[in-house]
RNA sequence: GGGUCCGUGGGUUAGUCUGGCCUAUGCUAGAUGGUUUGGGACCAUUUGACCCAGGUUCAAAUCCUGGCGGACCCA
C-alpha cells in the first residue's frame, strides 16, 4: 500500500468507523437506525456528514481511486471517466450547436510568453488603483494570476533549458500566441475555439475529488469578436449554455457577477455560477469571462474592418471543469450512494436475471429487452453475476444507476418485468411497452432529482438577518448558521463588502443576475437597490 | 509562513503509551471448490501488511533522528 489514498479518505472517516462500533455495541438508538442498513452502506457515512460521505462514495461508486501518491491527482476509473465523457458531450453538442470548433493546444508554456500577460495584469491593477476611490480598496489583495501555482519544467534530460516551461494553468497565454497568426480581416471573425484539455495547478491547500484538483480536467472556450456587441453576445450565449447543461444535470444554480476584487485577471468583468453543496459551501462550476479589448491590447490582436481600419478585437473566455461531476455527485447523491441525472449516467439501465436456473427463457429474454433498449439508444448492462439479487440491488444502487430491471420466471410467465427506480419506488409493467416504460421512467427521475435539487436549494438560501453599527462596531442582528447561504440586497462599496465577510465570515458571490422585483434597503447603505447579493462559505 | 497529529494486507481495524508472550487481531474485499439465487446466503480451503533510511537495545510495528507521504489548526 502506498499510504496516499487510502490514508487520504480514512482519516476522517476512520474516526466515523470508530464512533460507530462504539453505538453499536451500546444498542442505542442510533443503533437501530444504522444497523438496518449498515451493510448495505457498505461503510458509507450518512450524507449528513457531508465532509466525509463526499470522498468516501467516490471510491466506493468506483469513480476515481485517490491511492495514486500524488496528492490531488486522482485515476478515473472507467465508471468515473465515462460520466465524465458523457457531461463533456453535452459540453460539445453545445459547442458543436453554437459553432465553437475544437482545438487542441500543446501543454508546455515557455516562460518569456509570461511577459506579456504580466505586463498586461500589472497594466490593469496600476490603472484600477489609480482610478478608484482608495477607501474602495483592500488592502490584502495578492498577486493576481497562477504564478505561484504552475509547475515547472525546467530541465530536459540531463540539461537545463535555456528557457523554462510551465504546465498550463489556463490557456490564454499559448492560445492568443496563436491568435494574432490567424485573425487578420473581419472575414476571421467570430473566432470561436475551445478545448477539453487537464490543466495544472498546484493546489498547496486539502484536495478533493473533483473539486479541488492538481490536474484538471478542463473545459475552456476562447472567442474573439469584431466588438463589444459581439463579445456582449457570446456572453449570453454562454449563460444560455450554462443554463442548458444545469437542465440535464437536474440542478439550479446561482448565477453572479462576481465582484471587481475576485474578477479573473485581465477580464472585465467575470460572470460565475455556483452550486450549493450539502454542506452549504458553494462549488463555482462555470465562469465566463468578458475580457474587451484587455487582452488583445496586450496580445497584439487585431484585424482589419471593413473601412481598412485596424481594430483590437473583444474576447470572451467560458471554463468549466470535473467540478460538474463533483456537483453532480454532491447535489443528487444521498444514504445509499450516488444518484445519477440519466443523461449522464454511464448505466442508465441495469437488467438483472432472476432465478435463472429455474427457467432456461430468463437468460435470452433478458438478453433480447437489453438489444431493445440498446437499439433505443439506452445505456445498458445485463448484470448476470452469480450474485443474489439483493447483493446486486445494493451494487447499482451505490454506483447510482437511475432504473434497475428484473426479470425472473414468474415476470416470463405474466408477461410483465420489475421495475426499480433509484429515487425511490418499484413497478410492475407489462414486458411488450418496454422501450416507452423506460423512456418514461428516465424522464420522472429526471424530474424528481430537479424537484430534489429546487428544494435542496431553497432550503440553503436564507435571507440575510441584517447588521447594525454600534458603539461597539458592526454586530449582526442575528446568528450565522453554519452551512447556509444568505441572500442580501447589498449597494455598498468594497470596504463596505468587507464590513459584511468580516462579520460573517462568508464571502461574496457577487451580483445575482436576477435582481430583486421590488428595490431593498442596502444591508449597509439603506440605500433602495434591486442588487440582489449572495454570501456564502465558498470552496 | 507557524503549530499539532498520523502512516499496520486491496480497504478497514487491533496492537504502539508501558520494547519480548506478534510466527501481528477482527471485519471486508480477492482466489478455489461446493452450495445457493424475487433486496446484502452459507460452508470449506486459501492469498495478502508493520512507509523508507539510519540509530538505541540481548530484543523494535512499538523508543530516538532524518526523509517521504498524509490530516488538521492558526496567520
Amino acid at each position: 500500500m502506498t499510504n496516499t489514498c487510502a490514508r487520504q479518505s480514512t482519516n476522517s472517516s476512520a474516526k466515523i468507523e470508530v464512533s460507530r462500533s462504539v453505538i453499536f455495541k451500546r444498542g442505542s438508538q442510533a443503533t437501530r437506525i444504522m444497523a438496518k442498513h449498515d451493510k448495505a452502506k457498505r461503510g458509507i457515512p450518512s450524507k449528513d456528514d457531508f465532509n466525509a460521505w463526499y470522498p468516501a462514495i467516490v471510491e466506493i461508486a468506483d469513480l476515481v481511486d485517490k491511492r495514486y501518491p500524488i496528492k490531488g491527482m486522482d485515476v478515473w476509473k472507467p465508471y468515473g471517466w465515462k460520466a465524465m465523457t458523457l457531461i463533456d458531450a453535452l459540453t460539445r453538442a453545445e459547442m458543436e450547436r453554437t459553432e465553437h470548433e475544437e482545438y487542441n493546444f500543446p501543454l508546455l508554456v515557455p516562460e518569456d510568453l509570461l511577459d506579456k500577460e504580466n505586463r498586461l495584469v500589472s497594466l490593469l491593477k496600476k490603472a484600477r488603483e489609480e482610478g478608484v476611490d482608495p477607501s474602495e480598496l483592500r488592502m490584502d489583495e495578492e498577486d493576481s494570476g497562477f504564478k505561484k501555482e504552475v509547475y515547472w519544467v525546467k530541465h530536459a534530460g540531463e540539461n537545463e533549458l535555456d528557457v523554462p516551461m510551465f504546465l498550463r494553468p489556463t490557456s490564454e497565454t499559448p492560445m492568443y500566441t496563436m491568435f494574432p497568426l490567424w485573425v487578420r480581416s473581419h472575414g476571421d471573425l467570430p473566432l470561436k475555439t475551445y478545448q477539453i484539455v487537464n490543466t495544472f495547478r498546484y493546489e498547496t491547500k486539502q484536495t478533493r475529488s473533483f473539486i479541488r484538483v492538481r490536474e484538471i480536467h478542463f473545459f475552456e472556450a476562447h472567442t474573439a469578436h469584431e466588438d463589444q456587441a459581439g463579445a456582449d453576445a457570446q456572453i449570453a450565449e454562454d449563460a444560455q449554455i450554462v443554463q442548458n447543461l444545469l437542465h440535464d444535470l437536474c440542478f439550479p444554480a446561482i448565477v453572479s457577477k462576481r465582484p471587481i476584487w475576485d474578477t479573473f485577471p485581465g477580464a472585465w468583468y467575470s460572470t460565475a455560477v455556483d452550486v450549493v453543496m450539502p454542506n452549504g459551501r458553494t462549488l463555482q462550476v462555470a465562469t465566463y469571462h468578458h475580457y474587451k479589448d484587455q487582452w488583445a491590447k496586450a496580445f497584439d490582436l487585431k484585424y482589419e474592418d471593413v473601412n481598412g481600419q485596424t481594430q483590437f478585437c473583444h474576447q470572451t473566455t467560458f471554463g468549466m471543469s470535473e467540478r460538474m461531476l463533483g456537483a453532480v455527485v454532491g447535489m443528487h447523491g444521498d444514504d445509499a450512494g450516488l444518484i445519477f441525472p440519466p443523461k449522464v449516467a454511464p448505466i442508465q439501465i441495469v437488467l438483472m436475471p432472476v432465478a435463472a436456473h429455474l427457467s432456461h427463457e430468463v437468460i435470452p429474454r433478458i438478453q433480447a429487452m437489453a438489444q431493445e433498449l440498446k437499439a433505443a439508444g439506452f445505456r445498458v448492462k445485463v448484470d448476470d453475476r452469480d450474485l443474489r439479487p439483493g447483493a446486486k440491488h445494493y451494487d447499482w444502487e451505490i454506483k447510482g444507476v437511475p432504473l434497475r430491471l428484473e426479470l425472473g420466471p414468474r415476470d416470463i410467465e405474466s408477461g410483465k418485468f420489475v421495475l426499480s427506480l433509484r429515487t425511490g419506488g418499484k413497478e410492475f409493467h407489462e414486458s411488450s411497452g418496454l422501450v416507452d416504460v423506460i423512456s418514461d421512467a428516465l424522464t420522472r427521475t429526471e424530474e424528481e432529482l430537479r424537484a430534489r435539487a429546487a428544494v435542496h436549494m431553497s432550503n440553503f438560501v436564507q435571507p440575510f438577518p441584517g447588521i447594525e453599527m454600534s458603539d461597539a462596531g458592526w454586530t449582526l442582528k442575528g446568528e450565522i448558521a453554519d452551512g447556509k447561504v444568505y441572500e442580501l440586497a447589498f449597494d455598498g462599496n468594497d470596504s463596505d463588502a468587507e464590513v459584511l465577510e468580516k462579520a460573517t465570515g462568508l464571502a461574496f458571490l457577487g451580483d445575482c443576475i436576477e435582481p430583486f422585483a421590488e428595490p431593498r434597503a442596502c444591508a449597509i447603505t439603506g440605500k433602495m437597490t434591486t442588487r440582489r447579493q449572495h454570501l456564502a462559505r465558498m470552496y
